[in-house]
DNA sequence: TGAGATTGTAGTAGCAGGTACTAAAAATGC
DNA sequence: GCATTTTTAGTACCTGCTACTACAATCTCA
């Protein structure tokens, strides 16, 4: 088959390739299938995923629903954006947030300003010591773009408490420069 | 059995019961693991979930990758946060936002601010015209609390160009009244 | 109290999608 | 041209089922 001008199948090392890729993509192919589309044996396909270690279909489903188990979990039970460093309740607090490949956009790799938003906003919330308050008002500035990688250090610190009206504010830096500022205005209700 | 002191096992509906919120918990456990804890045999765990319609391990977890996956794809390709109804590039916009139960907070059922936020953000910058923008300014007032279940409907306009800023305004209202409003300024760069 | 209905148990055959293994055919290297 | 690598074939076995048959236990209520 050397050098022969029709090479229908490709040597091991790009199948494998492929293989991986395929897996990637499309985790719900059946060696069977998986064998069609790169025109070998199902043993072939069996010998490829052990050398390269890939998990058998329902392996892969499992690990697919399990992961997602545990992500679910972590966003609901999230109710503060980013990792809590430091809270002096009714003071200040810190946060910290990780800029990961999903907040960026594709096109620029930016970061999305919401994410900057959040981690601002649930930290104002945070801080302020009530039962319950929601944001009342928000100017936000962005600075400088945030890429990927980064980390964000958010400090909220309240500046003026008005009858139920928090004046919070939101400084945010990377290594190097401030990226972001906010100043919210949270109601709070309920009894104290 | 009836009237015994001594009632280790409970009737059908009980277990059934019980069996949908095992599997609803603990959705991993094999019909063998289910039968030891109810207390009965392989056959009538298998004839519960017949009747109550409860798919079989494999396919419970596969249900649950598949949603995950999907989850994860919508919130990914998702650069506009809610739904697009409506664009002219460089003049207005509407996104359509439903705020279900992952969005609000488990306190008090309120939704969190950045929803609101994300949605005229993305949707501000979703209308202007231009290949790569960032958000430089916003100023943003929450007007009542938004609950699961409502329709979030953001409309953005820009009103004014200047340079490379584009000053957008987004109003966001339920099905009664405005919840939201914003104004940011988006800096924009790249050759036109 | 007892006959019929309901509920639960046992066991078998078969299936999907594999693992683990043996053996041999085909391609390739040099 | 012969050894080595790669690929294919085939078998036994595994898990976690479905689908089915047969029968035992329990409940109902007349």
């Amino acid at each position: 088959m050397q050098g022969g001008v029709w090479m229908a199948r490709v040597k091991k090392k790009e199948r494998q390739r492929l293989l991986l890729e395929q897996v990637k993509t499309k985790p719900f192919l059946t060696d069977e299938e998986l064998a069609k589309y790169l025109e070998v044996s199902v043993q072939t396909i069996r010998l490829d995923r052990l050398e390269l270690g890939i998990p058998e279909l329902r392996g892969r489903i499992r690990n697919m629903a399990e992961k997602a188990q545990n992500k679910v979990k972590s966003i609901q039970s999230g109710e503060v954006v980013g990792e809590l460093i430091d809270l002096e309740l009714g003071h200040s607090g810190i946060s910290l947030l990780r800029v990961t490949d999903d907040m960026v956009f594709a096109k620029t790799q930016i970061a999305k300003g919401h994410y900057m938003f959040s981690q601002a906003n649930s930290l104002a919330l945070a801080v302020i010591d009530a039962p319950m308050a929601v944001t009342g008002v928000a100017n936000v500035k962005y600075k400088v773009p945030v890429h990927v990688g980064e980390k964000l250090i958010a400090k909220a610190e309240i500046v003026k408490v008005r009858g139920n009206k928090y004046f919070v504010w939101v400084k945010t830096h990377n290594e190097t420069q401030e990226v972001f500022r906010a100043k919210f205005i949270m109601v709070s209700w309920g009894e104290k």
